[in-house]
Formats: C-alpha cells, structure tokens, sequence
DNA sequence: TATGAATGAGGCTTCATTCAT
DNA sequence: AATGAATGAAGCCTCATTCAT
C-alpha cells in the first residue's frame, strides 16, 4: 500500500511536470500550433512519455481546464465557508473577487476552459475525464448557487429562481472574460475586465435585492 | 457597368453558394474536422474554387461569422430605430429578443463567433476582414449602448458608466449562450437559454433603473 | 496573301508582347515561382490567350532562350561578315566581344539558356521547337568555327583539332558566365565576367597560336 | 560517448541510403518530376522519415550536390599533395583527370551541382547548409589556384593574373560539361567531353607557358 | 518506465490548362 | 480571337501516435 501510494504520488508528479511544460508551450505558440514534441521537449521528455499519462493531446490539453477548475472550485469554498460572517452581498462580492483571481491566477487556461465548453473536443475525450469535468463544474456551480440561496433565505435577495442566479453569475462571468479578450486582440484595446465586472456586479446585486436602497454600493475587493 | 454589376451578382452568388456548404459541412463534423475538400463536394465545385472566392480555410470560416455579425447589426437596428415608441425598459427586453433571434438564426455561427473573437485564428485573416468585423462589432456595440444611453437620458437609468453597460449585456448574452450549450454538451440536458436570459435581463433591468418599483417586470417577448 | 501576311504580323505581335511579358516576370519572380497568370496580367491578357501562341508554359519560357539565341546569331554573323579585314586574332576577341554583349544584352535570358540546355525541359518541347533551337545552335557554333578555321587557313593557328576550338570557346563562356553568377550568389561578390574572360582569350589566343610570340596581348575592346 | 558515436553512425547511414534512393529516383524521373514520395518509396522509407533528415526537397537534393563537392575536394587534395613530384605542367593535366574522374564518378551530380549554382533554388537552402557549399567551393577553388601558383613560383607560367586561372579552368570544365550534355540532348551525339578537353588543356597549357616550346604536348592521362 | 525513430494518413494549397461563352 | 472562371491532379509537409528496444 506504501508503495502503490509513492507510485501514485511519482505519477501524479510526472503528470503535473507535464502539465506545466505543456501549459508553458501551450502559451507561447497558441492552442493551435503547440506540438507533442514542443510539450516533450520542454517537459525534458520524450514523446512517447507523454502518452503514458496522457491518453492523446486532447486530454492533456483537457487536463489543463480541469486544473484551473479545481483551482475555482477551492476559491469558491474559501468565499463560502471561511467568510461564513459576511452579509450575501459582501459574498457575492467576494464571489466575483473570486473569480478574478481565477481569471488573474491563469487567464489563458481560463479561456481555454470557455473554449473546451461547447467544442468539439469534448467528444474526444474519455468518460472518467468527462465525469470529473462534469463533477468540477457542477460543485462550483453549486456553491454559487449556496450563496445566492443564503441571500434569498435570508429574506434579502428576491426569491425568483435562485436556481438560474448561479449560472447568470457564472455566464456572465466567462462572456466578460472573452469578450474583453477579443477586444484586446481585434482592436488593441487595454482590458477592463476589472472594472467592467466591478460596475456589472453592481448592477447584478441591485437587481436581485429586495430593497435595493439597502444594497451597499462598490463594496470592493479590498 | 450593368456587366460588372452581374460579375458581381454573379461572384457573390457564388460565395453564398460555398459559405451555405461551408455551414453544413461544418455544423456536422465539427469546427477542427471539416476539411475543404469536404466543403467543395458539398458545394458541388472543385477545391481549387473555393480559393477563388476564400484566401484561406479561416477566411472561409470567418466570413461565416461576419454573415452573423450581419445579420445581429440589421436586428439591432430595428429595434433602435422602428421602436422609437418603446419605453427604455421595452426597448432593453426588445434588444433581448433580437439577441435571441440571432441565436436562432443561426447558434452554431454565433458560437463560431464568440470562439473566433479570443483565438489564434483572428491572425490569419487578411486585414480587411479584420476591419470589417472589428467595424461590424463596433456598430452593434455602439447601438446597443444607445439603447441604454436614451434610458439615461430619459432619467430612468442610473447613469453609472452608460458605456459599459452595451459590454456588459453583450458579455453577458455571449457567456449564457456558450454555457447553455456547454451544460448541454456535458450533462445532455436540455438548453434553457430563453428563461434563463429572460431572467438575467429582469435582474440587469431592476438593477439599472433608478426607481426599481416602477421597472415593469417580465415585459416579455411576446 | 497580303491578309494571311497581316496576321502572321499580328501574331508575331502578340507573341513579342507575351514574350515580353515573361521576361519581365520572371526577372522578378525566378524561373521556378513565375505563374501563366502573372504573366497574362503582365502582358493585360488573360490566361487562355497565352494558349493561343505558346503549346505551353515550357515552350512560352524556352521561346525567351531561342530568341537570345537569334540575337546570338546575329551578333556573331556580324562578326564574321562585317570584320573580314580583322586579323584572326582581332576576329576572336572581336567575338568574345560579341559573346559579352550578348550576355549585357540579356544576361538571365543567357542562363536561362544554359540551364535549358541539359535539362528535363527540353523533353517537353515541340518537335519543330527543337529543330529551331538546334539551327540555331549550330549555325551560331559554325560561325565561330569559321572563325577559327579562317586563322588555321591563314596559317596563324594551329592546326589541331579546328572543329573543336568552337566548342571549347563556347564551352568556356558559357561556364563562366555560369561560374561568376554562382559567386555572386554564393558569397555575394562582384560579377567579374569581363576581366576574365579577357584573360581566358588572352591564354586561349596563345595557346593557339603557332607562334604565341606574334600573337597581339591585350588587343581589347575598343 | 560510445553511445553517442553509435547513434551518429546509424544517422549518417540512413541519410545515405536515403540520398542514394534520391539519386536514383532523380536520374530516372528528371529534377523536377521526382517527388518526395517517389524517394520515401525508393528508400523503401515513409514520406515523413525523410524530413527528419532532410529540412525539405530542395535541401535533400542539394545534399548531393555537396557530396559531388566533397568527392572533388578529395580528388584535387590527392593531385595538390601526393602528386608534389610532378612538374607543373603534369600537375595541371592531372588536375584534368581530376576533374574528369568526378564526371565519370557522378555525371548527374555533377550537372545538377552546376545548376544548383545560379539558381533559386539556393535561396530556400539553410544558412549552415549555403555555407557548407561555400567552404567547400572555396577550398576546391583554392587548391586549383594553388597547382596555378607553383606553375608561376617555379618561372614556368606566366605571372598574369595566377589568381584567375583557376575560375577560368573550373568554368571551362563546367562549360564544357554543360556543352557535351546539351549537344547529346539535342541532338543524339555522343559525349566527346573527355577528347574536348584534351584539347583545351592543352591550349591552356600551352597559352600559360612563358616559353611554349618547352611545353609537353598531350602528356595524356596515364 | 522511458525512449525517440519511424510512421503514414491526410491537410492545405497551387497552378497549368481547358472550354463554354 | 479572347476571355477567365473552373478544374482537379498532385505536391509538399506536418504531426499525433506507436512500438521495438
């Protein structure tokens, strides 16, 4: 058992150096134009390496949106129970400080998940790596949703679906994100994500408070 | 000069002709596996054609998404400007629907769409194609944002940054169609685009009016 | 009679302006990368037209090499006519002369000749096509032998082998010409054909003679 | 290190038996017409394995080119060195042989090298690779100026320009090969090149002797 | 477990040539 | 005679993946 649990740490060792290399090669060349071998070398592996932790390209590039998935998903939990004093406004706040720092910690691999979702690659993909994905995301989505629930039982957000508020969150969330991209990239543009999904949570938290004279302007991120 | 007018008919004829094979090939093979021999059999021309009317297989792809792009501006216009009656709160849920549309239209362009905007693709495209969806985008932003500005203007929005406002309901748009679609893609369930915008435009408008009692709920898009 | 005259005269127009044409483009564009349809553009005609007076792309470039092989002709029979009262030693650098003009005349066309000869191009030639090139070949190599074989006669060269001293001659323009292309290329020197080939006469005209003491140094070009 | 050697060797091996497949395939089918495929199949190899020793088509086939170079570079080096008993004048009729021996050795080669010189394709070659050609241009180019220089040093050659005496001879032996080829080409000759050159050397000889009486007529090739 | 040479299918694209107008 | 849109064969090359060592 001691030694089934090194090899597993060994492999998952491995499996993260490769990750790494892959993400560096990745974010030089583009998605499109990184090789196997750019990974193989950079990893100081050779190819045929890859392939004994990765079942195919796709899934190694996978394996990336599926890190910076669980990367959210331990952000999410800190907002959810070590803030468990702050009002659902300050949460929700704190929900999309979150997510920033998501986007800050590895904006390329986050877009690269928005890209994963709704592509063909998903087809490619096996069915425990799509469970997990599945999994991830769905966990995240539900601790959104715990926080806006507490808002609503807690009598201060209004009650109409609180189902639909995690996914509004999360949608528009990822449509700034992209949105503000392409605007860097067509047209030069400095990003303002920040501040963009500063004022839209404003806005977000206005609309789904009762009394939205209650509801506490510009909170921030401090 | 009524020559050139039919080579040009006749030219732009054609280019529908190959964009309308384009879609279909694409739409059942996927964006990454549809080849160009695949398009041309389809088109019934040979391959070498379609590289009379398309640079490239990007540009080809690409000037399905101007045609989306297109067809979002016209849609847009409308509601500016043949809704000159409409209350700011009408015409917002009015810009709802024409999104909508558009999504209907066409989901699978306009998913092509927001995955081009942010990708290495963008840089294979000629400069003139770069300009025309850069101007493209702009004009739709840019009606959106008058949208919201008359809002402002007739004192019924809050005047918080009325520029962002166009980016972040167009964020917002994009980021719920591309999870909608990825939900469905992962867990198989059914979309609820149309509910789930319906009740993200209800939460942005209360959260921008400056009265929210008076901002008419489920306006609808009757 | 005076009409099919007429339109020989036209065609033999039309094919001086697409002959044009294909010199001028392929300057530019090198032999290998120059396309039909730059060179109907060149010529403002369209493709199907160069058709009607060239078989194909090989006899429309092999054309330029036969015409530098007229100009060759005619610069040599001008030698040998115009100079009868030169001495054989003046009539060779006189032709050396000729050989050099020939080469400022048209120096790409000139390689393009020795890279047509001993290529797989010649195999895809017309029948008629080689004929000419052959005439004309030999004409040119019998001038020059007369040359030589008029200073045998006279008793100022040697008698070894006339027939051969024109080939030798031509065999040795030819290589230099090719050779200092080659440096230029290569290393990016100065094109020294003309101090060369004077010194390659100078030997040549005392290797033949019987006599090398008579022989006249240096007798140059004017 | 062992290893290291070992792998080397199986490298170099692989790259001949793919350049003799090149050969091969090129001499039957013509420069132009042989393809990469032609080669693969040949060298009973895969298309890909080629480019993993050959940067692209033109670099394989220039490959050869070099070989022919090397092979010429040995055959001067012999005749520079182990011949140092001989006089001058022998010295130059064995430089003939020489050269002589590396058209018998590899005629194709030897052409295609001519034609390699002065053509584009040298643009599309790798700098390590251009400047491969050039070293080994340059030392065979050298050691024919040196047999020059102790022709002169020794009072037997006549002190003009000895620097130039060995492009006129290398230009005069490329010519000639050049010449011979075409005129079998087109018209069906036979190849007089080796009595051709007899002759010329024997002209040059004697045109570069200061006293051509003391010249050793037809020392032939023993 | 790791290697890395070899594979080979298949993609994109070019361009000489044709032919209906 | 002239056009020029259409053809389609064919080439080069890439690169994910495998497998013998």
């Amino acid at each position: 058992m001691g030694i089934k649990e090194r090899k597993n740490r060994e492999r998952e060792r491995r499996q993260q150096q490769i990750m790494v290399a892959a993400k560096r090669v990745f974010s030089q060349k583009g998605f499109g134009k990184a090789t196997m071998e750019d990974i193989a070398r950079e990893a100081e592996l050779s190819p045929g390496t890859l392939y004994l932790y990765f079942k195919n390209k796709d899934e190694l590039f996978s394996s990336l949106s599926l890190r910076i998935l669980q990367y959210l998903q331990l952000r999410l939990e800190h907002v959810f129970r070590s803030d468990e004093l702050l009002s659902p406004d300050r949460k929700v706040r704190a929900l999309k400080d979150a997510l920033y720092d998501v986007y800050e910690f590895d904006s390329l691999m986050l877009i690269n998940l928005f890209h994963l979702q709704s592509s063909e690659t998903l087809k490619n993909l096996s069915p425990k790596f799509l469970a997990d994905m599945n999994d991830l995301s769905r966990k995240s989505l539900d601790i959104m949703a715990n926080i806006f629930k507490e808002g609503v039982d807690a009598g201060i957000f209004i009650e109409n679906h609180p189902v639909a508020l995690a996914d509004i969150f999360w949608g528009m969330f990822s449509g700034l994100v992209l949105w503000e991209e392409s605007k860097k990239l067509i047209s030069g543009d400095k990003n303002y994500l920040k501040e963009t999904l500063e004022i839209a949570v404003d806005i977000l938290v206005r609309g789904i408070h009762k009394d939205f004279n209650k509801s506490e302007r510009g909170g921030g991120n401090g």
